[in-house]
DNA sequence: GTTGAGCGTT
């Protein structure tokens, strides 16, 4: 299980999330997935941290959190599963 | 501006 991290702004990179997740615990992935049809940002991103306990220190700490001038939305992310349906 | 990919019949 990772964190779903939303509400970012949307010049934010990988590697300044993950500056600031570093602070609260080690991060072994940072993701900030990108529409795959348009190629551009999606304003959210996801974090896998060491262990869970950490995981619940950077929700704790950074849910509501503004940074970057944005209020995070920081939780526990979903099973990668759905996704926007398409008619193939 | 709120839940990642790719597969390409899952």
């Amino acid at each position: 299980m990772g964190i779903y991290v939303g509400n970012l702004n949307y010049d934010v990179t990988e590697e300044e999330l993950k500056a600031v997740l570093t602070e609260y615990g080690t991060v072994q992935k940072v993701h900030l997935p990108v529409d795959r049809e348009t190629g551009r940002k999606r304003g959210f991103g996801f974090i896998d941290m060491a262990n869970e306990t950490e995981e619940e220190t950077v929700i704790s700490e950074l849910d509501g959190a503004e940074w970057m001038g944005r209020q995070m939305k920081v939780n526990k992310a979903r099973p990668r599963e759905s996704r926007p349906n398409k008619t193939w």
